[in-house]
RNA sequence: GCCCGGAUGGCGGAAUUGGUAGACGCGUUGGACUUAAAAUCCAAUGAACAUUGAGUUCGUGCCGGUUCGAUCCCGGCUCCGGGUACCA
């Protein structure tokens, strides 16, 4: 019988729905084991073949956790809600609801083609108000808490309320704005209702606060620092520039020394880790106060060298420091005014292509040095970040890059303090002595740095201090597609819908653009208020709101009471494996890991960081293919002639090149300006040149599973893509490679028929070359599944095969076993040959084979002989031998002299079931 | 600039703990089967030299080191990929 790959295909992935085969339990007495892959946003462009590498992959673990004996819980959804579908509304005015249910469809039926092990009764999608009830009651648990670092955990508001009242902010450690104030008891309840509001935003998780926001002109929104990459918008790529604005943030920075220490116990790739780190950014240094020369103010600024104070020349505020208004000399406002003013207007996109322009101006007024009382001028500079530290630096020129580039611009004076060579520029290194520094002279950089912060914090003019780079996440977009805040206004300030409220869900609106007046599409909706008459919130939430929990939902996905019931959450506690991309790295899994630690803080989660193991899949690159035109003719000349030409490369469609030749009569219909082209051929054929780079449209190399899974089957597929090289790294696509896996399948196959094409297995007794072979196979397919290394699996089956080939073994002891170990690989052809053995029930839930030693001894081991580690020949020796006896063999042995030739052996080195070598 | 990866045949890659470099697959070449093609099967395939008994030399980005032995460890460099970018 044929390998007929559709019909087994079909049938199968009938029967594996039908059955409900994938079913997680959510009590069971099995162990568990929780898959997940990064929840997909279905785009209209469909699947292209990169897109499942992670999906075959996390499908083959699971389905081998399953024949482990564990009860695995792998499901699918969507993240339905987004910008894409949004801007694919405004432009043809189809609702994003009706493309992204479109989209989604797409999406799964061209997964469900490739057997996907999900428990599809499961599903679930962000936009669905039966899910984003959960979304906007996460954001009322934020808006309800605040962060208590004595204790470092989020706290319900109602108690840090009481302690207002009883104390006011005496004694508290919280995490609050800029801004926020002390108080007592007494005066906390002497203020109005309306005030008591306005300070508790200072500490909520979920505040609104006026910030200075990422805004994107041409999206209408303000977009997360991770949505915005070189000053573009990551999606789309429109400019963005920085401007203040009302907005809901999350205060994920009070959390940022946990998902800092959390990253340690992770199973996470070095470099995911550490881009986690570097966008966290934590630094360790110093908060330190200058008294302004005639004012009554004083500057703080953040630095990690106190250890350099004696070497400050100037300061410098940031353009947008409120101190800049305050302090400027009346002499010199119009000139800082108008540098204000430019240097607030510039897009970030023309700050950073400015970089190495140094600007700046002097603000007339002077700080006095805290140490040596000398008066250390003033300056504004766009070096310096609003939002970084405390918008203020102490510049020590002869000791930071960017100070020392300033004061050569504006010839202000460097003075050296560590031990080191200025001359060329900023000695920064923290390995060197202070000299030229009063008492901290001759102590060396790190130890400076400890004896002048004690100083500091004993003149109590500083403290030493740590910052973070990562910043509060701004929470606001001006968007239609997304979750509604469940929050109205009353007299300008916002208040929560209660839980029993939810979902609040998004209403019609008769365009998704702005309204007349600029606000949020939301604006346009009839109807949008309490029933009293309050406003609802005109904003909706980010793309990461609804990503932020979804594998918490999983677990009990139908539960409308709660979240995630806490009895289910005991059971699968986290996710053991998580498969999806590393440009993940900053948004997502910050975000989630943020989110999954604030509801474990309010005891809704039982544990404290989601994902234990992550893998990034690496991305598969397209393989172009190109054409060489002559130049200024309708002529194409073949890749290996083109030298003798000039010519322009162009690229052409991969569909209609294949094994790097060109199909003339296709090019010559593919497009009508080629309809005439003529052609320079090599040995009767047109070859094309190629180029790896991304699978994409434009370079039309993009590959479509659905047409590999038509023409050689989805297990070919699922194998291929394996096969292809580690799932952590890029590798270029060549469909040509696919039809080794192909061959290979049959081949499985075939071991199962006999000549005249009938399914026969025979029930004799195994060979001990049967049995080894196939115990070696089990072992190292075990081995790589367990190491994630899929393509040595893929190697593995083929050298098996061909080795039961040259055995012909058609024995059901060794096939039917072999069935049960390539079945999370090839589960189609699997559960077919797995039925065909007579077995009535899925293969999915057979037992994985047990491998065992004794099949795999050797009575005898061949040595290579090696002289000064050139290999030379073979020696076979019982494997029993001792390495004296080895040795013997070696000297006695009729090549040895041949390779000693007339120098002596000076040892013989014996590593018993590995080498020897004959050291001369 | 800083941080993190990586570099092995014509191509994708293997070598898991320092022990036979190039498994497996693609491609290429030759052969079998066939009227022919496809499919299938068999053989060869790192390079150079030599040559038909075999062999010899070189070879895992480059230079050096440690070791009986290095793709693997150490030092220095080159190139490629990713992250980040005035973060004080």
């Amino acid at each position: 019988m044929d390998y007929r790959f559709r019909e087994i295909e079909a049938r199968w992935q009938q029967f594996w729905q039908q059955e409900k085969t994938f079913k997680a339990e959510n009590s069971s007495s099995a162990p568990k084991y929780y898959v997940l892959d990064m929840f997909p946003y279905p785009s209209g462009a469909g699947l292209h073949v990169g897109h499942p590498l992670g999906y075959i992959a996390s499908d083959i673990y699971a389905r081998y956790k399953w024949l482990k004996g564990f009860n695995v819980l792998h499901p699918m959804g969507f993240d339905a809600f987004g910008l894409p579908a949004e801007q694919y509304a405004i432009q043809t005015g189809q609702h994003p609801a009706v493309t992204t249910s479109e989209n989604i469809a797409q999406y799964k039926s061209q997964l469900s083609r490739l057997g996907f092990a999900y428990d599809w009764d499961r599903e679930v999608r962000t936009s669905d108000p039966f899910y984003y009830k959960w979304t906007q009651w996460a954001f009322l648990k934020m808006f309800d808490a605040w962060y208590d670092e004595e204790t470092n955990r989020a706290r319900p508001l109602s108690e840090l309320i009481n302690r207002f009242k009883s104390q006011g902010t005496n004694g508290l450690n919280a995490a609050r704005s800029a801004g926020a104030i002390d108080f007592s008891a007494a005066e906390w309840n002497e203020m109005q209702a309306e005030q008591q509001q306005q300070v508790l935003m200072h500490y909520r998780i979920a505040y609104l606060a006026d910030t200075m926001v990422n805004w994107c002109p041409a999206l209408g929104t303000v977009l997360a620092n991770d949505e915005v990459k070189d000053g573009l918008s990551e999606r789309g790529g429109h400019p963005v520039i920085r401007k203040s604005m009302k907005q809901w943030s999350l205060r994920i920075s009070a959390y940022a020394q946990r998902l800092l220490e959390g990253l340690d116990s992770l199973e996470w790739s070095e470099s995911a880790k550490e881009i986690q780190r570097n966008w966290i950014g934590r630094s360790e240094g110093a908060v330190m106060r200058f008294k302004v020369m005639n004012h009554e103010f004083e500057i703080e600024v953040f630095t990690t060298r106190p250890d350099t104070i004696f070497g400050c020349t100037f300061m410098v505020l940031a353009p947008e420091s409120d101190l800049v208004k305050t302090l400027t000399h009346p002499d010199h406002r119009q000139e800082v005014e108008s540098y204000v003013t430019d240097a607030v207007n510039r897009s970030d996109r023309e700050r950073m292509a400015e970089v190495k322009n140094v600007t700046g101006v002097f603000t007339g007024t002077y700080a006095a040095h805290p140490f040596i009382g000398e008066p250390i001028p003033i300056w504004v500079a766009d070096y310096v970040l609003a939002g970084y530290g405390t918008g203020a630096i102490m510049a020590v020129p002869a000791h930071d890059t960017r100070d020392y580039a300033f004061a050569r611009q504006f010839s202000l004076p460097i003075v050296q303090v560590i031990d080191g060579d200025i001359s060329e520029g900023a000695f920064d290194s923290k390995d060197a002595q202070v000299i030229n520094s009063g008492f901290i002279t001759g102590l060396h950089v790190k130890e400076a740095i400890r004896v002048m912060n004690l100083k500091l914090e004993e003149m109590g003019i500083g403290y030493s201090k740590v910052n973070y780079r990562l910043r509060d996440a701004i929470f606001s977009r001006q968007r239609y597609w997304g979750e509604p805040f469940p929050v109205y206004y009353r007299d300008g300030l916002p208040y929560p819908l209660a839980e029993e409220q939810l979902p609040l869900e998004l209403p019609e609106v008769d365009a998704f653009l702005p309204t007349e007046q600029g606000d949020p599409p939301l604006g346009r909706a009839t109807g949008w208020h309490t029933p009293e008459g309050y406003p609802f919130e005109l904003s909706t939430m980010p793309g990461f709101a609804g990503s932020s929990a979804y594998y918490l939902r999983y677990m009990d996905p139908l539960n409308d009471n709660t979240l995630v019931d806490k009895a289910v959450n005991a059971y699968w506690q986290d996710v053991d494996l998580y498969i999806g991309g590393m440009e993940h790295a900053t948004g997502h899994l910050i975000y989630a890991r943020f989110w999954n630690k604030f509801l474990f803080d309010l005891g809704y989660v039982c544990k404290d960081e989601p994902f234990r193991k992550l893998i990034n899949q690496g991305m598969i690159q397209g393989r172009s293919s190109l054409v060489y035109r002559i130049n200024g003719t309708n002529t194409f000349v073949s890749c290996g002639l083109k030298e003798a030409y000039d010519v322009t490369p162009l690229h052409v469609d991969v569909n209609i090149v294949s094994n790097d030749q060109l199909d003339m009569e296709k090019f010559r219909m593919w497009r009508p300006e080629f309809s005439s082209a003529e052609f320079i051929l090599e040995n009767g054929v047109y070859h094309c040149g190629y180029e790896i780079e991304k699978m994409s449209k434009r370079f039309y190399n993009v590959v479509n599973p659905d047409d590999l899974a038509d023409r050689y089957g989805a297990d070919t597929l699922r194998m291929y893509e394996m096969f292809l090289g580690p799932l952590e790294q890029h590798k270029p696509w060549d469909t040509n490679g696919i039809e080794g896996v192909y061959r290979f399948i049959r081949k499985f196959w075939k071991m199962f028929f006999n000549a005249g094409g009938n399914f026969s297995v025979s029930d004799d007794e195994p060979t001990s070359a049967e049995l080894k072979v196939l115990h070696k196979t089990i072992k190292k397919v075990q081995e790589d599944i367990e190491r994630f290394s899929f393509n040595t699996a893929v190697s593995t089956f083929m050298i098996c095969v061909n080795e039961l080939g040259d055995l012909k073994c058609n024995k059901r002891a060794v096939l039917e076993p072999l069935t049960i170990l390539i079945s999370p690989y090839a589960p189609h052809l699997a559960e077919e040959l797995w039925h065909l053995l007579g077995h009535q029930t899925t293969v999915a839930r057979a037992e994985f084979p047990v491998f065992n030693t004794g099949f795999l001894v050797e009575d005898t081991f061949e040595y290579p002989v090696s002289f000064n580690g050139k290999t030379r020949f073979k020696l076979t020796c019982a494997t029993a031998a001792r390495p004296a006896e080895v040795e013997e063999a070696v000297r006695n042995h009729e090549q040895t002299a041949k390779y000693v030739a007339g120098g002596a052996i000076k040892k013989v080195i014996v590593v018993p079931g590995r080498i020897i070598n004959v050291v001369i």
